[in-house]
DNA sequence: CATTATCTGTACGCTCTGTTCACTATTTAT
DNA sequence: ATAAATAGTGAACAGAGCGTACAGATAATG
């Protein structure tokens, strides 16, 4: 059910409309430049500058998105869908470890780290936009994790009782937390560390 | 070396000095008014709005803070000193489960987690407020945490190739992340889990 | 050609920002 | 007393961005 559209954008029913069809290489340019100006400008995201950038005029932004940032969570989520796969050899423990890797290494590019922060702070600021952001961007990747740590408790990897929730804030929330608000050090070997710190917390008694 | 001014304000090096004495009652409903609106009304922090709230000169605001989000900080940290007092009493786990569980309680009473939601949404917008969060309220609160997990190396009750900030990590920044982004459930019972679920990690093989 | 929808460009009112200025108020130093 | 210093008020101003509206050009379908 992968939506292959935008997020806010309105959403076009039919295949075939009536009059002049969207011009797909606009969209792009005005992705693009959202993406860019997040990732090196700082957090000032705007209609405004966006348009600037991307050659466009305001108008076409306000037609298709409700907020500079959910422009910016649609660029995202086209640029990352690759971080979605994941193997599905292996033991669960095994897994769920590379998934821990894979998110610390993703979020420390400075080519989504950044632009994520930007989101983050949208996400506070308006409601609609962490919705978004929650359903987008957050939840497929829980749900990877759920899915694995479902499969673990059912094989008897992981004890039976654990809180899927709980163990998915624990093990990827911290690195968030890094990048977001206290910037430490975030790289493999923090997602190394974070591991050894919670999977003894999985293992049965 | 308690700051018992503001963090932002300009410091008072000597005790006395000559003209007209900054007005402290001002100074609480201008802070008061921060937290009020910070509480009820959503992120629309400004000068404006807290200068009309408090019934104070706009002028005022802008010579002792340097942003809204400054200014709320100041008063997040006077009415939450009570926050850093913790038991010395009892094993290190006990105390630092202790503080896990306050933690929770803390952040999930509207009249604290609503504020800190607007500081925090200040501290990925503005890199000043960003350093002051971290340091007047992130730092102490990690330093007591901190504290206890040094203890507990030393007594040998933790394991000794603990990484410290980690652990402070996967204790306490799923609970940000919860009042931050998601808004799952944040009660007692969270902060039970996520120890649980954690605590295995530190005791020594 | 008529219709429908996209995109552009301009313009306008709005709110908040950050700063300046003149003025009043309250304290200490001489 | 009077001068100097600092706090607070209130008004004004330019500037940025927002959100919206409108007129017109462009490009597809029936």
């Amino acid at each position: 059910m992968l939506n292959t559209m935008s997020t806010s954008a309105h959403p076009r029913p039919g295949s075939r409309t009536r009059g002049r069809p969207r011009d797909p290489e606009l969209r792009e340019r005005i992705l693009d430049a959202a993406a860019t100006l997040a990732m090196t400008a700082g957090i000032e995201l705007g209609f405004e500058r966006i348009a600037q950038e991307a050659g466009a005029s305001r108008t076409t932004l306000y037609r298709w998105w409700d907020s500079p940032q959910e422009l910016l969570l649609d660029a995202m989520l086209e640029r990352t869908r690759w971080s979605l796969d994941h193997d599905s050899e292996g033991t669960a423990a095994a897994r769920l470890r590379a998934q821990v890797i894979d998110a610390v290494e993703i979020l420390s590019a400075p080519d989504t780290g950044r632009p994520l922060r930007a989101l983050a702070a949208g996400a506070l600021t308006n409601e609609k936009v962490r919705a978004s952001f929650i359903e987008h961007w957050l939840e497929p990747r829980r749900a990877v994790a759920a899915r694995i740590l479902e499969d673990g408790m059912i094989t008897g990897e992981f004890r039976q009782d654990l809180d899927v929730e709980a163990v998915i804030d624990a093990l990827f929330s911290p690195i968030y937390h890094r990048l977001l608000l206290t910037r430490m050090p975030l790289g493999r070997s923090f997602g190394e560390t974070l591991w050894n710190l919670v999977e003894p917390g999985l293992s049965p008694s």
